[in-house]
DNA sequence: AAGTAATCGAGACGGTACGTCGTGTCTTACA
DNA sequence: TGTAAGACACGACGTACCGTCTCGATTACTT
């Protein structure tokens, strides 16, 4: 059912749409989103401008579809038997995502992007930010099964905590890699699994 | 030692430099990042276009030294008596500091371009991270002369530490602010401090 | 046959074609070669500059068309009796087109940049020397119909005559007017066309 | 007598002037009126641009007093025994003066510069047309000497006739080797030679 | 000698125009 | 109706010259 008005003439073609959104990620690779044009990703599509247009009012829209399909790829979280160990492993396994070349770029683009677009904001939200905040969940769940760490009695503040602890953890591995600009290696994962735990006053 | 060949010829205009950077941050804020053109700038600087080619290379590094002076200005740690509250104020500063329109929608912007430009990836470093990582520098001193932390015995830990802990507050806060898109208050601030320094098992 | 690929997308407004062409001569006359802009040509002609650029290579080529059309419009040749009649006619008339602003700045212009370029001056020769010396053949023919001028047998050296007459008319206004600076009036006309038919000797 | 505040300061370098004109020339040969730029003179001839000011206003009056001094090698008239042996040698010479890279570029880039300024175009009639208009006397003078031409009674008839014949040739020189672009040989002098002494009619 | 005044080189300055590129819309002919 | 091709108006780009200016450093003629 996409709609009553849909019935006739030439329908669109989906195969385009596939050609399009895959163009428009090698595009991002090579040219990153400054100087992606949607003219040379209709080309790259064998595409005509206006076909493009016609599914994509621009570059914003057109990139935030063709990167959200790349964080679809779930972060799971295999038991590894003590919190440090989990903590660790799912920061090495989100800075190996944002190594990737499609969406290093693309990631702090559409967010610089989404400071002036609601809309953009709420999707990245929806799509991004959300459905990764469930590692977290599921990490303290185990934590506190195991006794590593105490049960929350207030269900607000435990919201508010896995929260913090969310961007904490993805503020600092973002921060690392693209900001200072170096890799976020096994003793940097290390050390700040050891921080988070132990916090300061741990050492 | 400025250079061997800068002695002959009409010397840079300082006013200039200080217009245009003047100018640039007002753009910033009426216009954004997205709207922001080289020509615009130049005219409300009352300047031609060329004075400001022969400084910066383009956008971006004009508006990596606009905004890594406000990051100067505004950024600094008055000793409050204890860690934690030099941490939280340093927080609540960082995150006013982000939601000036002017940080706000250029910061994100150039750390994207910089996934695909050294040089200004290198500028970056240099005119914002590197200087502002003497907060970190300073808080610990402060914090090991009071007592409330140990005094480092390794200078390579201790650097690797700082950069850290570096990463991990500017890290937070900035994804806090503008990935999840939520507000950097007081009471965030304050649960952020002590997770930063108990840890998670600090509880 | 206008070409092969010339069959698909939006075809080439003939309006714009115009538009431009009369916006070329217009700013001519108020601002003369030197100060012609195609920027300003463009807007005058409410049309954009890239359009501009996909019909002539630049200033030289497009006036050099603008200019062409005038010589095709003002040159004729009316029938007047006799041979004298019709050289001084036409030179009168060659003469008062010199005289108009936009030829008299514009054409020793280009001709001088078709010194160094050799495909302004082909566009030249096609656009406006080529296409008058069909006066010189019309001319000729007649006279030699009133029995003025003996028939010439040879086809090659009737051509190279055609060529040295042209040269001798059109060079004789062109440096009365624009050379030596003094007008070409009727006595000058008279004087001129009874040398070229008599001769020297032929006093 | 220089002025009377010449006489104190550093005076001009004499050395300056010969090495702009030079380049100046060299400059047009190389690059033609169009791309002729007074900062690439100054660094032929090295120099500063203020130096180039200082002495000339602009490219126009620059490349005139340039060039002005390729016309003083005056074009002699040796006495080759009639008219037209005469006239076809004055032709020939002119026309390889015009071959020269330096007078073809800058002569028509001059006299169109005249069509918009009244000085200049007085400084052209001084500096090169009136100066070679004395062929025309003199060849005159001999062959009615030698008969080939009545004496002149009426004075002014005589000048006017004069400035004619020196624009029909002139002109004719000119217009075949820039306008039509087609080169003066022997034979197209003969040619002109025949058609001048004998007319139209005197085939 | 010391002073004075115009010159010199270098190169930055405010402008103006350049010719190109990207945007998003439009107009064709064809499917 | 959709589509490929490509022209269109718009506006920014980064560059090139223009002619002027500000420097420090030379030259000459004064006193």
């Amino acid at each position: 059912m996409t709609s009553a008005r849909a019935r006739t003439g030439r329908p669109r073609s989906a195969e385009a749409d596939r050609a399009i959104l895959d163009a428009t990620r090698a595009a991002l690779v090579e040219l990153g989103w400054g100087k992606l044009t949607m003219g040379d990703v209709a080309a790259r599509a064998g595409v005509a401008k206006t076909t493009l247009y016609r599914r994509w009012a621009g570059k914003n829209e057109l990139v935030v579809d063709a990167v959200a399909a790349l964080f679809d790829e779930h972060l799971d979280l295999p038991d590894l038997g003590s919190l440090a160990a989990d903590i660790e492993s799912v920061v090495l396994r989100f800075a190996a995502l944002l190594e990737r070349p499609e969406t290093k770029t693309a990631l702090m683009a559409v967010v610089a992007e989404s400071t002036r677009d609601e809309a953009l904001r709420v999707r990245i939200r929806c799509a991004i930010v959300d459905r990764q905040k469930r590692l977290v969940l599921l990490g303290r769940e185990r934590a506190q099964a195991r006794g590593e760490l105490p049960l929350e009695e207030d269900a607000t503040a435990a919201a508010r905590n896995a929260d913090l602890i969310f961007d904490v953890i993805a503020g600092a591995v973002v921060h690392r890699a693209l900001v200072s600009g170096q890799s976020v290696d096994e003793e940097w994962a290390r050390g700040f699994t050891a921080l988070l735990v132990g916090g300061l006053a741990g050492v």
